[in-house]
DNA sequence: ATTTATTATCGCAATATTACGATAATAGAA
DNA sequence: TTCTATTATCGTAATATTGCGATAATAAAT
């Protein structure tokens, strides 16, 4: 137990809730927001922004990555992070498509 | 520790967190799609579909009310659960919101 | 009144997540 | 080379989540 049965859902069910999942963290919005509209965008800038550890941060920006929202190049010592925006838009889809399904409003008698 | 720090972030970084941290589960999105499509949308209904415990589908029911994208009434015996589609489109465009910031794409050499 | 069907809740075990200090690893500066 | 800055990773503690069986609660059926 405290294992999602992945076994029982859909792929695609499995890779919407996966990436809802990561999305679903303040901390990663914060990044995501700050990735969005800065220019230079190494970890240390979230660091002196977001009150969390340094080392709390790194896994955070970690599990962006792992949804390859974001990517990371290293540019001397520094770490360069940006939007993946290609993926970016890709999840905006997979997104609305979720909500773009039909909506039964007769089902309910409110 | 274990806890989100959430005093650290802005109410609507919290806000949209939480509704993403809900949707991020691939039961909770079957759920939805169930209702969304079907007609009579009862408990047991889920239980039947979704190969989970009675009492583990309720306790997504629960969760996905607390961010009120459902609704449940007693109908007799039985519940019946529907979609809030105010507030389905609601968090649909709180999301795009989010999805719609501006994008620097310059600031990584990739 | 008793039984049955339906759903919520409780209590628990297993696992995951969050956060952080400490430390490693690396590149540039002195 | 030695020091410093930057970032990732490890280990760990606290808490949250997931899932389930058992049970409670309620309404309908018998």
């Amino acid at each position: 137990m405290g294992t999602t049965k992945t076994q029982v859902f859909t792929e695609k069910q499995n890779e919407l809730a996966n990436i809802l999942k990561v999305l679903g963290h303040p901390a990663r919005l914060a990044i995501l927001e700050q990735i969005a509209k800065q220019d230079k965008c190494i970890c240390n800038d979230f660091v002196l922004e977001i009150d969390l550890a340094q080392a709390t941060i790194s896994q955070h920006l970690k599990e962006l990555k792992k949804i390859e929202i974001i990517q990371g190049t290293i540019s001397g010592k520094k770490m360069s992070y940006c939007i993946n925006k290609e993926r970016w838009e890709a999840i905006q889809g997979i997104i609305n498509q979720f909500f773009k399904q039909n909506i039964q409003t007769n089902n309910c008698s409110i």
